[in-house]
DNA sequence: TAAAATCGATCACTTTGAATGATAGCGGAG
DNA sequence: CTCCGCTATCATTCAAAGTGATCGATTTTA
């Protein structure tokens, strides 16, 4: 059975036309026709059901199809390991939330970018589901997510451990002065973001319930919000001690069981890890290693 | 990359020479050199080092070959999950000790025979150690043995629960009087025995050390053996149960925790399990269920 | 020390089969 | 009922996989 021929089948499968798969794969219709008949007599079973508008799957081709992208990555993790010569190199892709990305991973990637020159950083953002589903779908080899996160097939390790503080605007004097302000929006960065159910439970045990949401884009544009009176947010300290400093907002502490937030690196168990990444996690141990350990006193 | 340069690859690794690997291979020495060098112009990196004797592994050929050969697997696996349409057919290769064979084993496969004709089943016996190498060496898709087994690439479920007697010759009243024969050996199937170890951890406990050892290819000679006052020897009551009904050997009871012995079966996690696999494992719970569950009351 | 054996590289040649482009046939949509 | 999009088929082209012979280097054997 042939590398080539899965990606040819998973393609006109994923496609649902051996037309639409041929013009995909830079090939002609005919091409592609002869070789999944060739795969289907190899394995002497139809993998497809012609019909006029296409094809579909039979039962036989659904069993095959998650081998087709499993061959495919797995030559691709060859490839990888056979090149990788333990010189960080190529591209590392990198997951993160925007909060670390802003509050912890700034100074990392300078650091990483001037000692691996050779290596092509690109660093997404999303929330952790997001996060999590891009690590499972191979888009990312690894990300830095909110933890717990518990999966068979992710390892998971605690990299850095924020504080998260409740900002508002200055003049409210403490969270019960919440409860005062029926207007107030609890402001979050994005929808499904794990800080936004964290806030919404900490304010509910305070009796502060149906607060309206407000998302934005940016870590600026909340802290903004919040100084403007408009809302009140919750946030790892260090994103928001500038704006603190300058008396935009206000922090309340919160105890420490609800202030402690684990920023987890998760990646796959299976599958092959760069050099670069190999790394890029020394790196980061080390920078945040000391802090960790003294925050785990 | 190709599935097919990838396993020209291996077959050169492993023999260490083109010309070896050729005629393994069927086809000609200049062919594998071009193939080989097609791979690592591909890679951009050389995979062996030429010398007069044959070739040798590079750093990166090192870092390659594992993927060679799980590639392999991978493409195989897929081929048996398209055709596996659900109905137990082709090759089964199960491992088993040899006592399971024989207690547990040899009625179930009689009907398991029957009802799925079209699969060819294949049983190795071997010691835990040796069937465990076998699954994890994708020699048998999985095998029935002694527990306790943890292993991270293993899956295992208790299939059989043992109640193991020592049995001796008839005149012997209790364990003992073994103390008294110090020319008693202790008499077991093959070297590397789960129940070797076990025994001699029991006589020890009765201060009954030092015994020689005697080694059988077949569970009738042990009996043989023990019955003409030669040894002792430890096994599951099953096993045993006719010769002592025969008054050749008595059998010595031990105390619960002692005589408990779980048989698993253990595979691999990862792979493809075939319906023929699956039907077994059915087969087996349901012919067995009910005994494992008045066992664990 | 010379001859024989073994091994990999190279090259001209053959053969396989992958890819192409054109055409035919099928079935649903307008 | 005709058009449109799809797949099947086929003759043709062409790249590359495979073959067999030869060379040079090195080791083993006599």
């Amino acid at each position: 059975m042939d590398a080539a021929d899965l990606r040819i089948f998973e393609s006109v499968a994923r496609l649902g036309g051996m037309s639409r798969a041929a013009s995909e794969l830079n090939t002609v219709q005919s091409n592609v026709t002869t070789r999944v008949r060739h795969l289907e007599e190899e394995l002497a079973t139809p993998l497809f059901q012609r019909h006029s508008r296409g094809v579909t799957l039979t039962a036989a081709g659904r069993r095959l199809l998650p081998y087709a992208s499993a061959v495919a990555r797995l030559l691709d993790d060859a490839r990888r390991a056979a090149v990788d010569d333990g010189t960080p190199k190529g591209l590392l892709t990198l997951g993160s939330l925007e909060t670390t990305a802003a509050l912890r991973l700034s100074p990392l990637l300078a650091d990483y970018a001037a000692a691996h020159p050779a290596v092509d950083l690109v660093l997404r953002t999303g929330t952790t589901g997001e996060l999590i589903e891009a690590v499972l779908g191979h888009r990312v080899e690894g990300a830095f997510v909110c933890g717990p996160v518990e999966h068979p097939e992710l390892d998971h390790e605690v990299l850095f451990r924020e504080q998260l503080v409740v900002a508002t605007a200055p003049q409210v004097r403490g969270l019960g002065d919440l409860a005062d302000q029926p207007e107030l929006k609890v402001v979050v960065l994005r929808a499904g973001c794990s800080y936004r159910q964290r806030l919404e439970e900490i304010l509910t045990r305070r009796g502060i319930v149906g607060l309206r949401r407000l998302e934005f884009g940016t870590i600026d544009s909340i802290v903004g919000c919040v100084a403007a009176g408009l809302g009140v947010t919750l946030l790892p300290r260090g994103v928001v001690t500038p704006a603190a400093r300058d008396g935009r907002v206000v922090l309340h502490d919160l105890a420490p069981e609800e202030a402690r937030a684990d920023t987890l690196f998760i990646r796959r168990k299976d599958g092959f890890v760069s050099s670069a990444l190999n790394a890029f996690l020394a790196l980061a141990r080390r920078t945040y290693g000391q802090e960790l350990a003294a925050a785990a006193e």
